[in-house]
DNA sequence: CATGGCTTAAAACAATCGTTTGAATTATTT
DNA sequence: AAATAATTCAAACGATTGTTTTAAGCCATG
């Protein structure tokens, strides 16, 4: 398959694009760059893929897939339990699968590189998987926040995939320890941000 | 100056611009698509703005600045008011600024992109100014939520600038109600949201 | 009217873009 | 080993990119 090379054609490829994905974005990322990087003739990429865009859809999906999954799959686990739902452990099974690969995994930065591209380019390809877990874990926390209206939690659950992506892309708060820290702090952070902002009573707080 | 145009030319440009690169982001729009919405010659955007970075740092600026002024304005005269300074007030000094616009304002739109594209990109651009808008804040945020390590600050902070640019990017909650929802009312979630987020204890919760 | 500085115009610059072609090579199957 | 399929290759396709050039237009002050 692969004499001399380690790696697919394909796979090559598919390294090169996201790491120059991350780096400069989608538009200001030519395939030209992406086979150099990759070691590959320029047609390999049009051959393997189709095209740029059904490219990108393969980097994409090959980091959402697995982790929507695993979204779904500990969820259900969740519901199918005999102890009571919490806020918390439902958000470790929204959270978890992000920091549950290699500690060295671009996951983080891929993701939050795709989900900040313009929606037109990367909505059509992530709409399709993530609406279904949206639903499902939105559906799911209406049961352990009795006291917030369908409307207020909406807008909770917005907030905190906004702190989700960010984090994606700077796993370490700006202007901090240079030595990056591992994503599965980050992700601790996360959790307990979101858990006070969702958890927060309706009628609030001057102070 | 302009005879029969409403705007000048550079304000054309940068109209133009501005609602190109929140469409379709900044790498995948030419000059020539704004000089044609702008109804320019394709040589005034080089004209003008010397460079198309030059153009998107004018893009940048022209909300950027206003904004950031407001936030130091304000944050000032909470500092020099005998009151005691709350949380809540400071996160008003700091995100009032971004909804005291025209209610139409494209603000949230084009400062969502911009803060969404690659850092090489803008990082230069933002760096300038919001270093010391975000220095000044978080030195006051210390005061206010006395109980809480510099450390853990930090990651709440970053957290929250994630659901900040999160909402501009997205006044509303994702597969919500049609009618686009005043950003001050948003504004006033997120206020919300990350009071809830910084102001929750160190030691925690399970539930 | 004439002068000079600012602005706009059409056209072309070299470079790069995503994609396609058709032959050469490699791998798999008969 | 022969035949078929899958992959890689160099080369070129037409279109578009940001930028520059050079000349024409404008509008003020002398």
């Amino acid at each position: 398959m692969c004499p001399n090379q380690l790696e697919s054609t394909q796979d090559r490829i598919l390294d090169a694009a996201e790491e120059l994905f991350v780096e400069m974005g989608y538009s200001a990322t030519s395939l030209r760059a992406i086979a150099q990087l990759a070691d590959v003739n320029i047609a390999a990429t049009n051959y393997h893929f189709g095209s740029k865009e059904g490219l990108l859809a393969a980097v994409i999906n090959r980091h959402v897939e697995p982790v929507n999954s695993e979204r779904l799959i500990r969820l259900s686990r969740l519901e199918d339990s005999k102890c009571s739902l919490t806020l918390r452990s439902l958000l470790e099974a929204f959270f978890y699968p992000l920091a549950d690969t290699l500690p060295n995994s671009k996951l983080p930065a891929v993701m939050g590189r795709m989900l900040s591209e313009p929606e037109s380019l990367t909505r059509p390809i992530m709409a399709e998987q993530f609406g279904e877990v949206s639903k499902r874990f939105q559906t799911a926390l209406e049961r352990v926040v009795p006291g917030l209206a369908k409307d207020e939690l909406n807008w909770r659950f917005h907030l905190m995939i906004g702190s989700m992506i960010h984090l994606l892309k700077f796993p370490n708060p700006v202007m901090n320890e240079q030595p990056p820290v591992a994503f599965k702090d980050a992700i601790e952070h996360l959790i307990t941000f979101a858990t006070a902002g969702l958890s927060q009573e309706q009628e609030f707080l001057n102070d």
